[in-house]
DNA sequence: CTTCGATCCTGGTAGC
DNA sequence: TGCTACCAGGATCGAA
């Protein structure tokens, strides 16, 4: 389940390994792969033939490469560019692969250059949760940030994410707090797992309504789902120039350093507690009954 | 406006 | 062995 740090993997991979290089032909070989584009899988097929691929960038979950110039290198083209969107969804890995490499059983879209490269990209996808599409800029971004995921909040890697206005959006909601984590429009880039993760850290129970988080514990748990992503990040990047096939988001790196999720019933690593799994939002929250204690409801 | 549940998908696995 | 049921889960959409 690729999160923010297996998405920014993947966009390292991309800058190192498809920037820079010219679009000569694209197969879509999946409908769904093409997400949200009004004209079809066709359009967005000859849309990208003979454009160049910009730096690779990222927001939460999200990955796009602008085609042509770029904002910030020529302002004067801020005005109306397009890029490539991409999102991994559950399953999705982007791939570069040698021409040679058999198609995997779920390649949905592969794009071929106009270079002397051995290499193409793939989007390949189990479940097709995923996909790619083409979108607008949104005006005066100097990234190319694709208009489609302007409601997107900044993601906690983010330098310019605003810490004050996330605290107070915190206080403001009649929401959970993991419920709050997973919400794309306050942060973006994280997921079931290290929102469990993170949540374990602070010590906070998934179901404490975020109206009583004080500056303090926000600031906290902030604190610990960026500490949980450079970690995955330490662990999963390094081994990537040496792995620069594996420009996907199923790395599995994480799995051995995780603290709670996915482990019922096995003792908490700071107090030996069985950790517990329950079902929620149709999916799981696993924690620790004692360090995480829930909310203690007032009554009504 | 905010909140929340249903829905999309398929491979792996548990249970009978 | 073969069948069914369930699980994983991000984002979107529509209902309340």
């Amino acid at each position: 389940m690729p999160e923010l740090p297996e998405v920014e993997v993947v966009r390292r991979g991309l800058e190192r390994w498809v920037s820079g290089r010219t679009v000569a032909e694209v197969q879509v070989l999946h409908p769904r792969a093409v997400r949200r584009h009004v004209f079809g899988a066709a359009d967005f097929a000859d849309r990208l033939v003979g454009e160049s691929f910009g730096p690779a960038c990222r927001r939460g979950k999200y990955l796009w490469l602008p085609l042509g110039p770029v904002p910030r290198q020529d302002p004067s083209a801020a005005g109306g560019g397009t890029s490539l969107l991409g999102h991994l969804g559950m399953s999705g890995q982007l791939l570069v692969q040698s021409r040679d490499v058999p198609d995997e059983t779920h390649l949905r879209v592969r794009v071929r250059f106009a270079d002397s490269q051995d290499t193409e990209l793939r989007f390949v996808d189990q479940r097709t949760f995923g996909g790619l599409s083409l979108h607008g800029w949104v005006p005066g971004d100097p990234n190319g940030l694709p208009d489609a995921i302007a409601h997107i909040a900044r993601d906690p890697l983010d330098p310019a994410f605003d810490e004050a206005a996330f605290h107070a959006a915190l206080r403001r909601r009649r929401t959970t707090v993991k419920r709050a984590l997973l919400d794309q429009s306050l942060i973006s880039g994280v997921g079931n797992i290290y929102a469990d993760e993170a949540l374990w850290r602070a010590r906070l129970h998934y179901d404490r309504p975020t109206a009583t988080l004080t500056r303090p514990l926000s600031t906290a748990l902030l604190g610990h789902v960026r500490d949980v992503m450079h970690a995955a990040l330490a662990a999963g990047g390094t081994s990537f120039d040496s792995l620069y096939v594996n420009v996907n988001g199923e790395s599995g790196y994480f799995d051995r350093s995780l603290d709670a999720y996915g482990r019922e019933d096995e003792p908490c690593r700071r107090c030996g507690t069985a950790l517990r799994r329950r079902p929620w939002m149709n999916r799981s929250s696993y924690y620790c009954p004692r360090c995480q204690r829930p909310p203690v409801r007032r009554a009504a």
